[in-house]
DNA sequence: CGACATGTTGAACCTCATCAACCGACGTGG
DNA sequence: CCACGTCGGTTGATGAGGTTCAACATGTCG
């Protein structure tokens, strides 16, 4: 289970002009010098899933984003019990700055492709150019409500709600994001990024609970399962009734 | 119940050189100049318990310190069920910059005292001071490590847990702040800041469930309780334990 | 094909929520 | 001054929502 990074391509070539998220990331607060020096630092690698990618337990040496794939940020009682506390996509940056010891773990939930900046250098960026410290700012604040959020959701949500909340969540984020197949106003189709465990993991559940009450959905027809991962939702609102949330709200 | 600021005392007299959260807030980030421009800019305000200091639903245009009591920031449901997502002591900062609307509501647990900073005003001495975005932001980040923690109590925790690490937390809060009265090396007494419902709400749990857990802990041997509030901690690894985390770890 | 991982479904059990009664402290007004 | 209502807190009885344990289904890879 705890592995490590499997395939590091230095990728000398690789110039951030072509970078897909070049311009959603934090490096999209920097202009073309500066992003220059950036490209000089910066490293992609690939992770296949399952892999650590910070350890909880160990000094991490460099941040990250996100450029494909999700990783989970996972928290682990003594006892093994284990909780998702956070869940990084696309543009997503990965790191915790000014503390070397990270206090979750980090692991690719899917295959997982990320660019990387050593730390020492990386935080001279930072001190240069106070817009990107007012960038990695930003995205902390909308991680801190992502948070709280969950918290409302993990202290006083029923586990429907649980379940459905979490496939609102990426409902919103495939209409958002993507310009996907089955992708209607209204109508939202996308493919699952966590195992039955993880998405246990990440709303306080059993794996048992999370597939009943999927099934659950899916028999109220607030749902439809292609397949395991495959979700469709006809109706954005019915889902967002089953969360039990303002669907105005977001 | 949801009623406003009451007795405000602009305190022109006031100087910062005399506040007792002067190097430990945010204000510790400038210099006697800086300070000065703050102090120019900063009222101090009264708010007794039970008070909204700061809607959800309606804009914020101010930041401040908390000075002394303790600010819960609270999330509600549509129908009513209702989670605390973070609470604020002395020299805690309350605000969240870059959005006018809060994504929460902020509440005086017991009575309070707050430095106030309009935001414009605010918000233009951050731009100036790049120290100061430092500090607010480090500040974040560690709301941030608060916030998952909390995730992974929210989330896996049984509820004898929950109310245990309740009360290490304040303790541990009480020997690192407070030169109180019992606190001699792993023993700790303090006043709980939150009735029985605030635990409830901060915990993910009913207010039954929160006194039996806190008579089945004074049952035990675990903790005693003076009054309903004067919680006495005579063994700190033991509530460690009892709180199912390591006593390392922090 | 068999081994293994992932997911579903069923039955029994248990923790915690719910409903209700009760207690003491406090404040108010007759 | 005491009856009364309110508020915060405790305790008990009951039941529902999720966990646990177990069996089974499905899919994948050697």
């Amino acid at each position: 289970m705890h592995g490590t990074v499997t395939s590091i391509l230095p990728d000398v070539m690789h110039r951030c002009d072509h970078c897909s998220v070049r311009h959603q990331a934090v490096c999209g607060a920097m202009d073309e010098v500066q992003i220059k020096k950036l490209a000089q630092i910066a490293h992609r690698k690939k992770v296949s899933a399952g892999q650590t990618i910070i350890s909880d337990e160990e000094p991490v040496d460099f941040f990250a984003n996100v450029i494909s794939g999700a990783i989970k940020l996972t928290k682990t009682l003594p006892d093994g019990r284990q909780q998702i506390v956070g869940l990084l996509f696309a543009p997503d940056f990965l790191g915790r700055a000014y503390s070397k010891n990270n206090p979750y773990t980090a692991e690719a939930a899917t295959d997982v492709e990320i660019c990387t900046f050593p730390n020492a250098a990386f935080e001279r960026l930072v001190g240069e150019y106070p817009g990107l410290q007012q960038r990695l700012f930003q995205h902390t604040l909308d991680e801190l409500d992502a948070a709280r959020d969950w918290m409302l959701l993990l202290g006083r949500k029923t586990a429907e709600e649980k379940v459905a909340s979490f496939l609102y969540m990426l409902a919103r984020r495939s209409l958002m994001t993507g310009c996907q197949h089955k992708n209607t106003p209204g109508m939202s189709g996308f493919e699952l990024p966590l195992t039955r465990a993880d998405i246990a993991d990440y709303l306080g559940l059993t794996i048992e609970t999370v597939s009943r009450q999927l099934t659950r959905l899916k028999t109220s027809h607030v749902i439809r399962l292609s397949s395991n991962r495959l979700i469709l939702v006809p109706d954005m609102a019915k889902l967002a009734q089953s969360a039990g949330q303002d669907s105005l709200h977001h």
